[in-house]
DNA sequence: TACATTTGCGTAAGTGCTTACGTAAATGGT
DNA sequence: ACCATTTACGTAAGCACTTACGCAAATGTA
């Protein structure tokens, strides 16, 4: 059993391997981070990275950006509170809202850690042999979900085959 | 705030952009087997069909097969077997080992579910745009990743940076 | 201005993977 | 034949996302 099951089955592998793909991604990443004792979680950089570009944003504004759940940021940025990288300040005008920045730890600690992205994104470019097709393909694949998803996609097939 | 971040982030928005495109097919497919009253899980055809082509298999085959750590098969396979779809017998030989085989019921389910899993293998194809690039490319981050996952990579990088 | 609707944020529960650890059975060396 | 090591499987805890639901504040409408 040498082979890889999921790459043999072509089509259908697909959304397996991505999963196996990212995991492996997040995983190690992790573990780079713990070896030199960085307190920081693999997705971080998503949000440290968008902060530093927007100096200040709220909830639903990250999950636009991100394209993620508004949960997903409520999770993220509350670890991060809690480890006192993100300040959040309840905004005047709207009380529903609270405007989220990057605290003063985190702007010490930032070139810091783009030293270790930056040395990721390194070994990324390595894995992808220094081209960008991928990205490329990647984006299509995101565009062509974003006009119809793989839920709505596979319903109108499954007419094909069940009349 | 149109833009999405990950993409602009280019290569660091990678990882943040395959887990992302990951879990919409994991919820979009799940939504599809429920609408249609399938008590499937996403995941559940890289089993189906690995036990269809192999008849029984040991949960470390399983899991050498897909690449994947043998808890993940654990959990996958007992869920399988608690909606009856797989069967589980002791070796007499080993007996640490179970040999594992789809039940009666998953043969019996096996046609129909492979109608739904025709049309989402078409709504991949027309996300991919008829083209296989995408597998290609996945496969070479497969391979270079195997010789030396990200953490290693980073690692070595990481020296150009740290004196 | 009163009230229904929308919006922002939060929590809970579910899914799927991982690593770390534990236990029992098989294997291997002397 | 014994004991240490390896192998197979299982469980626990952790992480990151989702959908579903709830509440309070803002907005829109009559």
């Amino acid at each position: 059993m040498d082979e890889d099951f999921l790459i043999a089955m072509g089509y259908s592998g697909l959304t397996g391997r991505l999963k196996r793909l990212s995991d492996s991604f997040i995983y190690t990443t992790k573990q780079y981070y713990r070896d030199h004792g960085l307190e920081i979680e693999p997705n971080w950089h998503m949000i440290f990275l968008l902060l530093k570009k927007h100096e200040k944003l709220t909830v639903m504004e990250m999950a636009d950006a991100l394209r993620l759940s508004h949960p997903a940021i409520v999770q993220l940025v509350n670890k991060m509170k809690k480890k006192g990288y993100v300040d959040s300040v309840r905004d005047k005008d709207d009380h529903r809202k609270f405007q989220l920045t990057l605290s003063r730890k985190a702007l010490e600690k930032l070139p810091e850690l783009e030293l270790y992205w930056e040395a990721g994104n390194d070994a990324l470019k390595e894995i992808m042999e220094q081209q960008t097709i991928i990205l490329d393909q990647l984006e299509i694949l995101e565009k062509n979900i974003g006009e119809a998803d793989f839920r709505e996609r596979s319903e109108r097939n499954l007419k094909k085959y069940m009349p």
